[in-house]
RNA sequence: GUGGGCGUAGCUCAACGGUUAGAGCACUGGACUGUGACUCCGGGGGCUGGGGGUUCGAAUCCCCUCGUCCACCCCA
């Protein structure tokens, strides 16, 4: 049998990594540009850090963490979330001596969990964090600007969901609240409810079973049991919103699968070809953790967008790669040449690239063909005597004498 | 972790339990020694995912296993 990546494990073929490649520049040109600078963390860290940070009975933690022991002993974890090792690494090298900083990053992720679309165990997230900021505008100036990408992306049909989960003062009240409502149904509760109803009684209200929804449906609601500074935060994002031309689609409801966020939380949710695992980005506010961690106390606000999942959204957008121009050379004259043209031409920003066999030149205009080139650039004895090249281009069969110095332009006038 | 669909050539798929498992596309040689993609003629390709069983005989039926896709749980 021949090797085959691990389950859940995949590889990006070029065909696919072109479109990649551009999500990825988008990002950064929209991040940069609202004052976000790169930070790139490991992979791994110590297994504490996600107990800590993500909540030690929520799922990620219970069943779907790759943790290891290595050489030394130490238990490590492959990252299963980008937050934790960003907020770790701000407060381990005291990053909060400056009064806001705004972070950015990208890269793998890993869950162990069963994989189908748009989920797999090593998966990629792009997110950003502003840490410092308590302002209900940093919320809603930084879903704007995530909403900004996809629009960049043509992304459609997006829906925003947001709700607010309270703070440290209000939701401990809440939730016993709650707790007491689902007491009185619990009869009617699905199994996964009733056994969580204690520990993490929030969860049946983001459950999809329809009992659960039917047995909830007058339960008390978090947005009207907001202290009076999270009911404001609350109002302010909203505001901010409105301010963008952004209507979200209020969810008190939406419960997120991380214990460490506070007052905001919200998802973009797309409806294309995506199931039910609709969400292509999600984040909200985390106030307590950086404290949590031994940092001073940092209110902060963040997200991350699944790549595979944007992937698919806008995957038929036609989007593609520049033309590829292939250079044919034939004898050792035009070889020793085409080391200076193509110099000169890659350096005028055009793709090209050579082929080297010594086949006969139907065969390589074969050769060249097959690679996908849109150009085939001929240089034998007749065009270095004139200072031209045969270009011919491989869709319409149109072929023509182009001089060295203008073979970019007229490339570029085609595209 | 639970449930379901599917595994035959590089790809998409055929083949009633019965000759040597086929086709299209792709690949490759030639017709065609400075012109691909069209046309014509030829060629290579398969432990039918793996293992076991039933049978005179298995790609086909049964069991196990692995892989994959989809859904659930949950999440990006």
């Amino acid at each position: 049998m021949t090797i085959t990546a691990i389950r859940g494990f995949n590889d990006i073929l070029p065909g696919e990594s072109a479109l990649w490649r551009h999500i990825e520049d988008e990002a950064v040109k929209v991040f940069s540009a609202c004052g976000f600078s790169e930070i790139r963390v490991p992979v791994a860290d110590r297994t504490e850090l996600f107990l800590r940070s993500i909540g030690e009975t929520t799922d990620i933690v219970e069943k779907e963490m790759y943790t290891f022991t290595d050489r030394h002993g130490d238990s490590l974890t492959l990252r299963p979330e980008g937050t934790a090792p960003v907020v770790r690494a701000y407060v381990e090298h005291k990053l909060y001596t400056s009064p806001v900083t705004k972070l950015f990053y990208a890269g793998p992720m890993f869950r162990y969990e069963r994989p189908q679309k748009g989920r797999y165990r090593q998966f990629y997230q792009i997110g950003a964090e502003v840490l410092g900021d308590e302002s209900p505008r940093a919320d809603a100036e930084t879903i704007g600007m995530l909403v900004e990408l996809f629009r960049r992306l043509d992304v459609s049909g997006i829906t925003l969901h947001i709700n607010s989960l309270g703070c440290a003062e209000c939701r401990p009240g809440y939730k016993s609240r709650l707790k007491i409502f689902l007491q009185g149904v619990k009869e009617r509760l699905c199994e996964n409810c009733q056994r969580r109803m204690d520990a993490n009684p929030l969860r049946a209200l983001d459950c999809k079973s329809p009992k659960c929804i039917e047995a909830t449906e007058n339960a008390p609601r978090i947005t009207e049991h907001l202290c009076q500074p999270c009911n404001v935060h609350f109002e302010r994002v909203k505001h901010g919103l409105a301010g963008l031309n952004i209507a979200p689609n209020i969810n008190p409801r939406m419960v997120r699968g991380l214990d460490y966020y506070s007052k905001t939380t919200f998802e973009i949710t797309a409806e294309e070809s995506l199931g039910s695992q609709n969400a292509i980005a999600a984040g909200g506010r985390y106030d307590g953790l950086v404290s949590d961690l031994g940092g001073p106390a940092t209110p902060c606000f963040g997200f991350a967008i699944g790549m595979e999942r944007l992937a698919i959204v806008i995957k038929d957008k036609g989007f593609q790669e520049r033309p590829l121009a292939a250079f044919i050379a034939l004898g050792a004259a035009a070889e020793k040449k085409g080391i200076e043209l193509l110099k000169l031409w890659r350096g005028a920003g055009l793709r090209i690239t050579e082929d080297f066999s010594e086949a006969p030149l139907k065969k390589r205009m074969k050769r060249v063909d097959q690679i996908g080139a849109s150009f085939a650039v001929i240089l034998g004895e007749d065009e270095i005597k004139e200072g031209v090249v045969s270009l011919k281009d491989l869709k319409t069969a149109e072929q023509e004498k182009v001089k060295w110095e203008n073979v970019v332009q007229r490339v570029f006038k085609v595209k």
